[in-house]
DNA sequence: GCTAGCACTCGGTAGAATTGAGTGCCAACA
DNA sequence: TGTTGGCACTCAATTCTACCGAGTGCTAGC
């Protein structure tokens, strides 16, 4: 018997073995069944007999490529199978018909960044019918132009702050004390003289006085730096979570895939994390998430003058496309970037 | 034969065939089974002989309330049957746990309107493992406290509205021309005074001179009230869509709903639509929504000082059950209501 | 090293037989 | 007249069997 078998993992495999776990690949996601030696024999170019390819399948399931459902079933790919398929795949191409459908979204698109994202979102899912995830980027870096304190009523404040990247978020104060108009006028001003200028990780120095203004002054100063912590507003969106149903096979599979879409706090450090380790394809277990380990994630950075502004990726199975997935990110997220960066002179994001 | 029965719907049923539908539905309810008639004659307290419970279950279906799978199956309810159930129940009481986890929650939960809603909804679809919705009012009636136009650049403006009901909201402005400090300072002046106190349903009047800061000023205002159609902000929250996973036997029909639930549009339009109608549960057609007709949805106003301030919902399959989704529904809506109103002299929505 | 040939495995399918829950009807009964 | 036990009947679901065939692993020969 062959040896070299032995070497661990070289992850390099004879050309010959590449494309018969090619062959195997591709056909499994397109059929979704097992795929035995001798479809693989004639739809490869390889002139070769199915006995070979046979031969060289068991060689590529000792190597932990392929696996057997049962004996006398033909192959499937495991994760590496899939690993090494996505590994080695030629950047595909988006088709023409969801080429147009970027193009015609981008340019029609309007509205708040919240709501484009959210469109987004939907576009990426209908285009790949896989679930979609969009990112934005916190605005831990982003400098607070204003800073308004307006008075609901007088033991309800509301701290408005407005970021350079056009983001708007709000906080409650409900105060002890009765606060009248002038107070929270006054408190206003030396927030916004305080806080103009700062991002949320600069330091700053509050009033130490014991008068009413300096204690709204110091709540609301520390309300706003005391929201680091996970949900930082609204900053996920998430297109198409029906297609989960069509996604996988076993109804508990759907549940589970779903259950963790709705803690959205999970899905933004799934793809912070694969961002991190500079993955741009997670298949199965390499995702971390147990209930994950049917699926496979597929994410685009999108980056804007330079800067990382967040991520779209795409949620399937193991056996999704991934090229047209890829392609069709990539497309969005280079879309994205030019939508709300260089190309206008935007400051957005 | 009787001939009384002739007599269309009168909705009013013989003590004993109610009895028997009731046993019926509920242990439908309870198994996901066709029920016959030796597991009612015996359940039920009629001392009756199967038989004679059968001939009462013919007379049902004749009369709309019962159907067959087939032949030699027992009954299950049709949409009437449940209808006439929810109908002459007695208005169940929420079981001891969930009574402590909806005081629990609202004894400590924090933070913006929004963030309570949401959590609200999860809590909601845990208590009942049914999907929750959450629907919050807009705030047409709420009158304007600040409006305020920031620079972001010299090209990108975003006015910030604060609402009365705590509401905020952000719309870009993109003028054609550059906008300095100054002159934004200015606009921002003047949309103050022309809005505050103002709703979205007032007619205001714009100044109609040509200079920049008047466009900005009209172009800011004509952006605020063009808000009106449909996706008016984040007012829904939707809790526990994984639940649908389970609710539900085909996979379509779990990806049909799923579609729905992604269209938020639609779900307020469907919870708007109950509350106009008075319904508080809508059974499978009643709904107006194809997919949705093996769904049944449950409903409970939020009414704050008298004031309609939103609703919460739930939605399952037809056999769901319906005493405990009506009890959490209205506990929660209750407390809701109690939260952001009367008792801590709130002005919250 | 490749291939044709061959025996073998085993999931999937089809058909037949069986089961059993449940019905509808009827005749008898109070 | 309403109720009931009895009974024949229906039909989905289950089980069993046989069988097919896709696919494998092995081996002998090229």
């Amino acid at each position: 018997m062959a040896r070299r078998a032995s070497a661990p993992a070289t992850d390099d495999l004879d050309a010959r073995k590449a494309t018969i776990l090619e062959a195997v690949v591709s056909e499994h996601i397109d059929t979704n069944q097992p795929v035995g030696s001798s479809s693989v024999a004639s739809s490869a170019e390889l002139g070769v007999s199915p006995a070979t390819v046979r031969s060289e399948m068991v060689s590529l399931e000792r190597e932990g490529y392929l696996a057997q459902p049962h004996t006398s079933a033909g192959r499937i790919p495991t994760d590496k199978g899939y690993r090494y398929f996505v590994d080695h795949l030629s950047s595909g191409v988006l088709g023409a018909a969801q080429q147009h459908q970027v193009r015609d979204f981008f340019a029609t698109v309007r509205g708040e960044v919240e709501d484009v994202l959210e469109q987004t979102s939907t576009l990426l899912s209908q285009m790949t019918s896989y679930t979609a995830v969009v990112v934005a980027a916190t605005h831990a870096h982003a400098s607070i132009l204003s800073a308004q304190l307006v008075n609901i009523d007088a033991r309800h404040q509301l701290l408005v702050t407005v970021f350079s990247d056009g983001s708007v978020v709000k906080h409650s104060l409900t105060p002890p004390y009765d606060v009248d108009f002038e107070t929270c006028a006054e408190a206003s001003r030396q927030l916004n003289a305080l806080l103009i200028g700062t991002t949320l990780e600069t330091l700053v120095q509050v009033p130490s006085r014991h008068d009413h203004v300096a204690h709204l002054v110091r709540d609301a100063v520390a309300a706003l730096h005391a929201q680091q912590p996970a949900t930082d507003g609204d900053r996920v969106f998430i297109g198409g979570s029906s297609r989960v149903a069509d996604s996988f096979d076993g109804v508990e599979t759907v549940r589970k895939v779903l259950s963790i879409l709705e803690q959205e706090l999970l899905v933004v450090t799934l793809v912070q994390d694969m961002l991190d380790r500079g993955l741009s394809v997670a298949i199965g277990t390499e995702n971390g998430f147990e209930p994950l380990s049917t699926c496979a994630v597929v994410v685009a950075p999108v980056t804007i003058d330079g800067a990382p502004a967040g991520a779209v990726g795409l949620l399937g199975p193991t056996r999704m496309k991934y090229q047209e997935a890829m392609a069709a990110a990539s497309a969005v997220s280079q879309h994205l970037a030019r939508h709300f960066g260089g190309d206008e002179e935007h400051a957005h994001h």
